[in-house]
DNA sequence: CCCTTTAAATTGGCCTGACCACCTGATATC
DNA sequence: GATATCAGGTGGTCAGGCCAATTTAAAGGG
């Protein structure tokens, strides 16, 4: 019989609970002001430390906004969200993350074709200079890679389109499995081959080129894919489960 | 001249940006305890509430964890999350969305229909239903339509789709431009052609078709946008910013 | 000498009460 | 009527204290 997984919840994280359920059910609408941090200590029979610990968390999740002095107030109605930004509460390969990438990265590409001016390439420039610096130093910083894909979104002028690419990064930094393979990746990997990909991902965007770009950004995530899941096979054989590796296989054979 | 919008930093976000500057430092190492809150308090030079509200926000960030009576110990090495899951923080706009989803979701709903299983049809049809129930009933409420295009990211069994898919919905919750369209949008709205479309992309991913799954979210998806851009045009003449309303057209266009 | 038991020190959780800076709205003044 | 002033309320921070959980070290027994 499994032992129950009681956990002594602290107190804020009990009133940050059920204030967030008040706001979500409209209990305290858009807008207005909270009863001050004095009176829901009262109220809730605890002291103002815990509600203001409380307050933290809710500030943090986006649902109150304190605004000193005036006091607290709702700035939205969601439930907040459930905290799972953590790649790794979703048990996320890194084969999914590369397959997402794919799917999303290959269309923002010609959607920034389209869109792309002057400044944007010299940003683009600047993280492939940052990641050629990276290369000859011998860092095993992802900096400039993270920051060429993210400034290929911003491109697009979407913010939306660009959150998603940051998000996928934040899964990839979160993901267990990917530190796992990260850096056997980065010592197999042809660093010069990456660098000219990315080169050749700025020409097609400097020539306004849509489908050169999709097939450049297309070329680059797939021998990207290529090699982690050479080292997959290579140094984890057996450890990474079926359903990634033929995740892996799938994406880029497509 | 601009107006310095100096905000003064409440001393907990201080001490919890230069801690969580340290550990991405590596000046406090994975799994290593950090001070005691009563040290940190002395050599911060703050009280230690102020300590405690800071580790709050570092465990909420997910970078560190709290065992009662045996310490705070570091569980993540990266850089916190720059809090912007807000998406009035970015400006985000209605059609900067929509843009988005159709450039993603098109391409998971042809994932989908090479990857979907029986059991997920039947979540597809459990949405459907209750997107029926809503329309019937009258509600505002868009749980049903926001479960079925989750439902469609499930099917492609990726959880990096499914979690974008989940934050494009998060970004819209949370877009106060989205708010000011919305209920608009959904008197306006024909609700019985939306019912039929999502009908239509179920019949596509039910016959395992790729590209007519595809084609039938893009039907969805630029319809919605048309009627955002009616409703916008309609209501808001020269309240939407220019680039946002050239941005939904080009989005239709297309 | 090693292992177990027990007690002390350490640590986070929580509370009380206080003072300050800031914001707001009503009042007083011109 | 517009403006300046002031008092009350609010969040921000601090100090000090007690408690429960945990760790650590000392004491004990084999």
């Amino acid at each position: 019989m499994p032992v129950e997984a009681i956990q002594t919840k602290r107190l804020f994280q009990q009133v940050f609970e059920q204030l967030a359920e008040l706001i979500a059910k409209g209990e305290f609408p858009l807008g207005q002001r909270l009863p001050a941090e004095r009176d829901l200590a009262r109220q809730l029979g605890v002291s103002r430390a815990t509600v203001r610990e409380a307050m933290i968390a809710l500030e943090l999740s986006g649902l109150v906004e304190v605004r000193v002095g005036a006091g607290i107030f709702v700035v939205a109605e969601r439930a907040p969200q459930p905290m799972r930004s953590r790649g790794d509460a979703l048990g996320l390969g890194p084969f999914e993350l590369m397959e997402a990438r794919r799917l999303v990265e290959c269309e923002i590409a010609s959607l920034a074709a389209q869109l792309i001016q002057d400044r944007d390439i010299e940003a683009l420039e600047a993280s492939l200079a940052l990641m050629a610096r990276e290369h000859d130093e011998g860092f095993v910083s992802e900096d400039g890679d993270r920051n060429f894909h993210i400034a290929v979104a911003r491109a697009t002028r979407n913010n939306a389109l660009i959150r998603m690419v940051e998000l996928l990064w934040e899964l990839r930094e979160t993901s267990p499995m990917w530190a796992r393979l990260h850096k056997r990746v980065r010592a197999v990997q042809v660093r010069a081959a990456s660098l000219d990909e990315h080169l050749q991902i700025i020409e097609a965007l400097r020539r306004r080129a849509p489908d050169l770009a999709r097939r450049a950004m297309d070329a680059h995530l797939r021998r990207a894919t290529d090699d982690l899941l050479r080292v997959s096979e290579a140094e984890f054989a057996g450890e990474v489960d079926e359903e990634e590796r033929r995740r892996g296989q799938r994406a880029v054979a497509q």
